[in-house]
RNA sequence: GUCCCCAUCGUCUAGAGGCCUAGGACACCGCCCUUUCACGGCGGCAACCGGGGUUCGAAUCCCCGUGGGGACGCCA
């Protein structure tokens, strides 16, 4: 790769000192293959990029990873920009697909035969197979053993399409300065000969990365460190190429909160389960970031201080577990930061769902009066509709097991008494209920709860729920009224 | 099996040799506020994996052990 191809990625900068030198413009990339949904370990190694990129003044570049064609489908590329629009993380430029590259690729393996960095290998799959027994077989570590590495091409078996392989360094050692891990070094007589084209002609992950990221201009590859092992064989074949080593950074990987690698069964959900578990964008940025990077003691963090802050060296290297009650409860901090409009609109759906029938603008009222009592109680937004269904439901209402006991012992008494004061209740505020109320309880020597409790059953057919008397207020004398001799009735 | 990485409260973390009697947050438990439930406030429980060094001094540096994790595909 011809040095010129990086000079897009130098810019002219002053340095304090008045030196007039070149810098170089970080790039980043997310290169997720599309086999699944975008997950939470991906949105966070996407996090990573983003941020480091846009805290370096730099670019964060996407890149889909489908050069397995049997194995990528366009449902999951939707599912994978889907999730990292909805997550916060717009990406700079277009989309670049690798698929799209395979010539690039293939032109790159010529390159290389023609250096005699590369050669063909004429082992079937049966053979490495058998390969690999005998060297388990023998506890020896199993790798490729270069069989065809310095072979001549006249002892090619006749009709078996070759593969071609990476002519790897066998002496000495490939050393990873790695921004997260430290130096990281490893013996070159570890690393086998990897397959950089397919018999079928088709390019592998090894191949399509690497030139990819000297294509793209990546000069920083944050991903997780399942990738470290891989990366010694990149770097190898990077130089190979001729192209400028990038900077890798590689962020352990997110467990379970048993510990064990994150799988379905814990929280390795795509991004849209999240959404529609009713967690906030900006929930779970502030959680992911929070996951294996910290600065001093904060933990409510905003994209802009989180841009300011979040620099790739200060990310730990010990992993860490998934964690839901804390997201669920940064979650909770940041419903209560939400302005109502956008409440409602995420909201409302889900409201309507278990109508079955829309809001009606009767309804909208009711909910935008309550949002900000039940704004404070609510977690997620699943449970913020929850918590305002009673508020829209037609009446008369269903009551839960405790409301129903709670109304059994009033045996109408207390509800009875609310009708026949409130029906002629002029002042139908808030305040005015509450001193109505609170009278009431002064007049009948019973406590304020025991007078609130049957009202709020009958009113929101629960016995958890905001002040009643700002429901009442919201609800209107006629509703409330309504709602009251509707228990009654019963 | 081989190679690589990691190790502070249950969890996420602060901590770059003396500021540590180890700080914050979540969860949990009390108390306060209060018509219920939340929110909020105050307080409590709770950790440097073990063993050796180095040093006047170690959670911080080194070694060993142990325990976790990851990688060893013509998958990505």
């Amino acid at each position: 790769m011809p040095p010129h191809r990086f000079a897009r990625n130098l810019r002219r900068a002053d340095t304090p000192n008045n030196n007039t030198r070149f810098i170089m413009t970080v790039v980043t990339r997310f290169a997720p293959s599309p086999t699944g949904y975008l997950h939470i370990g991906g949105a966070r190694t996407a996090l990573f990029n983003y941020l480091y990129a846009k805290h370096s003044g730099g670019k964060f570049l996407l890149r889909v990873e489908d050069t397995d064609r049997a194995r990528s489908t366009q449902d999951a590329i939707d599912a994978i920009l889907e999730g990292l629009k909805w997550i916060g993380l717009p990406w700079d430029g277009e989309v670049v697909f690798q698929s799209a590259r395979a010539d690039q690729h293939r032109a790159a393996v010529d390159r290389l035969l023609a250096a005699g960095k590369a050669y063909y290998c004429y082992c079937t799959p049966e053979d490495l197979t058998a390969m690999r027994e005998e060297q388990k077989s023998k506890g020896l570590s199993v790798r490729y053993d270069g069989r065809w590495r310095d072979r001549d091409a006249k002892d090619a078996p006749s009709g078996i399409k070759p593969s071609v392989r990476f002519k790897a360094p066998q002496d000495g050692e490939t050393v990873i300065e790695d921004l997260v891990q430290g130096p990281v070094t490893v013996s070159n007589a570890q690393l086998d000969d990897m397959v950089l084209l397919r018999s079928d002609g088709t390019p592998t992950y090894m191949l399509s990365v690497v030139v990819d990221d000297i294509d793209m201009g990546i000069t920083h590859i944050i991903r997780g460190d399942d990738h470290l092992n891989n990366a010694f064989r990149q770097i190898q074949l990077v130089h190979a190429l001729g192209g400028e080593t990038p900077a890798y950074a590689h962020i352990p990987l997110i467990h379970g909160a048993d510990g064990a690698k994150m799988s379905k069964r814990h929280g390795a959900l795509g991004v849209e389960a999240y959404r529609d578990m009713g967690f906030l964008p900006e929930a779970l940025r502030n959680y992911l970031l929070r996951l294996g990077w910290g600065h001093g003691d904060d933990e409510i963090i905003s994209d802009s201080q989180a841009i300011k802050w979040f620099d790739i060296k200060d990310v730990g290297r010990a992993p860490s577990r998934f964690d839901v009650d804390k997201l669920t409860n940064l979650n909770g901090h940041y419903i209560r930061e939400t302005e109502d409009e956008r409440l409602i609109e995420l909201t409302s759906p889900l409201l309507e769902n278990s109508l079955g029938k829309s809001l009606g603008a009767e309804g909208l009222a009711r909910f935008s009066g309550g949002l900000p009592g039940l704004k404070t109680r609510a977690k997620t937004i699943k449970e913020l509709s929850e918590s305002a269904l009673f508020y829209v439901r037609s009446r008369p209402l269903p009551m839960d097991e405790k409301a129903r006991k709670v109304l059994e012992e009033d045996d109408g008494k207390i509800v009875g008494a609310a009708i026949e004061a409130l029906d002629k209740a002029t002042d139908w505020t808030a305040g005015g209920l509450d001193a109505w109320a609170r009278g009431f309880a002064e007049q009948t020597g019973l406590k304020l709860g025991k007078v609130a409790q049957p009202l709020r059953a009958a009113l929101c057919g629960s016995t958890v729920s905001p002040s009643i008397f700002e429901i009442m207020e919201v609800l209107g004398k006629n509703e409330s009224l309504a709602r009251f001799k509707d228990v009654l009735a019963a």
